[in-house]
DNA sequence: CTGAAAGCGCTAACAA
DNA sequence: TTGTTAGCGCTTTCAG
């Protein structure tokens, strides 16, 4: 019921004048236009987005996959994202992937059918850009703060390498020497660049690569806090730990409680990202800040402007955010 | 490119069958179907879900409207609702109206525009049920967490009464007697039955409404923060506050760290809802913890259930769910 | 300035 | 078991 044809009839017009009137069309009597979109209202007429997407071949809907919704740094991304999407008059339909390459793809496979407009993909998993091919062209993809191995999309990052290297020197500056590094999954390329960062900065200070204290896990509570249990078992127990990511805190924050372990007394704790309740922690944490904002930012941009440039093929292009070390209270030198 | 005509071209069918093959209709030649399998592969068909949508009138889509995605409420019922939704084959459009009604409204029109099935809605404002219609049928919604006034939709709530009342109870049998209360905007259905809650509690005790102590204001860590900076300075001094969500109480403890006021020697603090860090918190905070993943479960077969029965009118079912009060060290008795 | 006609890609009677 | 036909609701040439 109510549909343009409805509206048509009622104001003894044809559906196409209606639809000029209703969207704007310069070309149409103002009188005209005045009754149509009386009836129009009167009537409780809602255009059906689907009908008219099917017909213009867009959707101006962009699909979203995130690994997690808990974890603030993707909370804070599909925030600023959804917003600026609004702004444009761009739907987003968002798709939580868990971290699981199967509902990765699956997900991708969905947003292509739906045939949205562009895609902005944390990536779980390495992708085929086959996949993305719909309606005759390839749907844009913007990878967003970790990306596939292949480098064939955007992406926006941060600088994991230099934000790892940063906060392992604050603990070595401060004269900690066995480091434990907790982090995820090996094949995310975060984890790699934060690994490599840990490493190199190992290596400047003249100490060897300390590969038995990286410990790969997921990004979870439970998996934080039983890798920093594993830690506090090691001989001779290492003096900071750095925590790869806000999850992995909260578990081992967790641990270190029940323990009794004290930071930074008995233990200093880095931290990557800072969620906003890292600051009222107790001690607060020191941490390495993203400028999360300005990345959602840019990445909506960009996948806006892909989808304005249609199918011209340009070469990817990366971009790397640089964060900001914030010393807190939960470094100190490491106990003789 | 590759819609199912060209599919149908190849294999030398008509579009008819090769539906039928594709969507696994039983009375279709099995040699047949392998053909059209092959074929769309190779062609690298992908369905559209628009032009299915416009045809079958249903677009297995739910619309999920909430006030902001850091809060851990919501982000643990937009992942619930995700995964629910996702096994029964529904796709999700996620909507963050920052608890603007305007912006609430605005996206309960895309929403009907797009012919979502249903909405899953945290209002933020009252809502015309006429704005819903849309293709001749009024979209179900249910509301979560928090309701609008006239009570004419499905929701799914906490019980907010008791959960503030039992929160208070708690203080007083402490021997708390100034408990400032730290809420949200009075328009809010929470709000006021926390409130109510708060008051009954008091009552109970033989005590007047205090509703000097009761600060409304925003949801944030901002008005947490403010708001708790204005108690301390009263005069004389409460010795409780209750922080009526999680956001408030991350400026709650900011403001009580800047004072360098202790927990709980100095003062007692309780707060509604059980983020993951209240635990680690230092103390860790007593608090109200709601079933969120039961509540989200349900919430998504309510509005399943609906979508399914189509437009019969059924009354609306309101369901609370009751929480649990988890005592741990963030409130004492108060200082002589 | 307005109307007629065609068609976006798909599915569901109905007929064969 | 398969094909023909019609049409979901909209926009957009092309004519008038």
């Amino acid at each position: 019921m109510a549909t343009l044809r409805d509206v048509a009839k009622t104001v003894g017009l044809s559906a196409a004048t209606v639809s000029r009137a209703l969207s704007g069309h310069p070309y149409v009597d103002e009188r005209t236009r005045g009754r149509v979109v009386r009836a129009a209202r009167e009537l409780g007429y809602r255009p059906n987005a689907l009908a008219r997407a099917l017909r213009v071949q867009t959707t101006r809907t962009i699909g979203l996959i995130i690994p997690d919704i808990h974890n603030d740094f993707y909370a804070e991304s599909a925030t600023v994202l959804q917003g600026a999407f609004e702004e444009h008059g761009y739907r987003l339909i968002l798709c939580i992937s868990n971290s699981d390459p199967a509902h990765d793809r699956s997900y991708l496979r969905t947003l292509a059918e739906h045939r949205v407009d562009g895609i902005v993909h944390v990536p779980s998993s390495s992708i085929d850009a086959h996949e993305l091919d719909a309606g005759g062209r390839r749907i844009p993809v913007v990878e967003l703060l970790r990306h596939s191995p292949d480098a064939q999309f955007d992406a926006v990052l941060s600088d994991d390498f230099d934000g790892a290297a940063a906060l392992t020197r604050h603990l070595l500056a401060l004269g900690h020497r066995r480091i434990a590094m907790l982090t995820g999954p090996g094949a995310f390329s975060t984890t790699r660049y934060r690994v490599d960062g840990y490493r190199a900065a190992l290596r400047e200070a003249g100490l060897g690569p300390n590969d038995e204290l990286v410990l790969y896990g997921s990004y979870t509570p439970e998996c934080g806090h039983d890798a920093t249990r594993a830690v506090l078992a090691r001989t001779p127990r290492p003096t900071a730990i750095f925590s790869s990511g806000s999850r992995l805190t909260n578990g081992v924050l967790r641990a270190l409680a029940e323990a009794c372990v004290r930071v930074p007394d008995e233990l200093s704790l880095v931290a990557y990202e800072d969620p906003e309740w890292y600051a009222i922690s107790v001690p607060p944490l020191t941490c390495y800040t993203l400028p999360l904002r300005e990345m959602g930012r840019v990445a909506a941009d960009t996948i806006i402007a892909r989808v304005a440039e249609g199918a011209t093929p340009r070469p990817p292009v990366v971009l790397r955010f640089a964060g900001r070390l914030i010393v807190r209270e939960s470094t100190a030198p490491p106990r003789a």
